[in-house]
DNA sequence: TTATTAATATGCGATTCAGTATAATAATAT
DNA sequence: ATATTATTATACTGAATCGCATATTAATAA
């Protein structure tokens, strides 16, 4: 007995999902309405109380969502070389390739919507400060695999490096939101990265 | 004739335009009511439209507000001493200051709360537009003065290191929103100084 | 066919929202 | 006093808010 009983659901969980993370990520929390989500997600609010629980539950739904894409996609970019340097400039190429996968450009999902909510809803505080600490050991990993190969300097503790690497994310995330253009991020990237790792080659 | 004919204001600008500047820091923009700005600003509504406009506009005169405070005591700490390292300790030590001015800790009031509003409103994104500019101007002066005073290798572009100057900021910002501790910010304040402009001493 | 189960759809309800029209108040100028 | 001017207070609008209680629909199990 694979089939399930009663009526099927006519939605794509994964799928309205993005509808809501597009929404929210535009938007914002306080700035979308369950009436918005309701049309983008193409269910009417009891479906989504049913599906997702309130307000709150669906926006951090859709956190975890973005998280776990971004997760991936970075882990993939940081390991894609045995060049720390190539490593990152990949790293920071697919994180500016999502914070401008729409037009306009809308940079992070979690850093620049996430904030606004921190200090009234401790739980969005709460993944915030996971989301983090997350970036920060998978950088930290791979900067002390890089010390380990000699491609950083061997005065520079890794987990420092890691919140620097994070610091110029955040960064981009902002820089994004207020209008940068991608090329001139693309720069900034280079000439950070140059600066920790020296000039490739 | 000093006086002014009609009915003398009850409230103080300056006073009042920080009470609605407290209020959005907490709760962000869109997250903030107008009632909620009446009773915090002991104003009601008709008062409030009469003084700053509808709530954008007063919005933004609270950015502006925290702008212009927050610019005067950075221009002081970076010039507060002759070394460079000096200089940006002190200078992200009253960044720290502000952010962390009421408990619980706040973080920077324009990083953590105009990027929400910066798609769907476009004069926000031109304020924080504005805003990152102006900060990397001040840091680029101050580093590329360090520079000539060979507190900075010469081989780091006065701009990038501005950039990164301010990308630390914007971490900052989005940590002590997170719930970070002043003492582990005000340690990667230290390591992020010392490894640009060398260990001090 | 007749239950049972799980989804969708309708519609409300009490509240809150931004913004304003109108009235009341308090000062100065004449 | 009377007129003028500027601010404050009352009260209202019509729309939008979140959340849910109550049908209705569509599938399977017996």
């Amino acid at each position: 007995m694979n089939a399930k009983r009663g009526r099927p659901r006519q939605y794509d969980r994964k799928v309205v999902l993005e509808s809501a993370l597009r929404l929210f990520h535009e938007q914002g929390y306080a700035g979308t309405s369950l009436d918005d989500l309701a049309t983008a997600m193409g269910m009417n609010r009891p479906s989504i109380y049913h599906a997702f629980g309130n307000k709150q539950a669906l926006y951090r739904s859709a956190l975890g969502h973005f998280i776990e894409a971004m997760t991936t996609t970075s882990r993939n970019a940081l390991g894609s070389s045995p060049e720390l340097s190539e490593s990152l400039i990949a790293f920071y190429a697919a994180v500016l390739d999502v914070y401008f996968a729409e037009k306009p450009a809308r940079g992070c999902f979690v850093f620049c919507t996430a904030p606004a909510e921190a200090i009234t809803h401790p739980e969005i505080a709460n993944d915030l400060q996971e989301v983090i600490a997350q970036v920060d050991r998978v950088l930290e990993e791979r900067f002390a695999q890089g010390q380990r190969d000699a491609q950083l300097s061997a005065t520079l503790n890794p987990a420092v490096a890691a919140a620097m690497g994070q610091a110029l994310m955040h960064s981009l995330a902002l820089r994004v939101r207020a209008g940068a253009s991608r090329r001139s991020l693309t720069r900034l990237v280079k000439a950070a990265v140059e600066h920790w790792c020296g000039t490739p080659g």
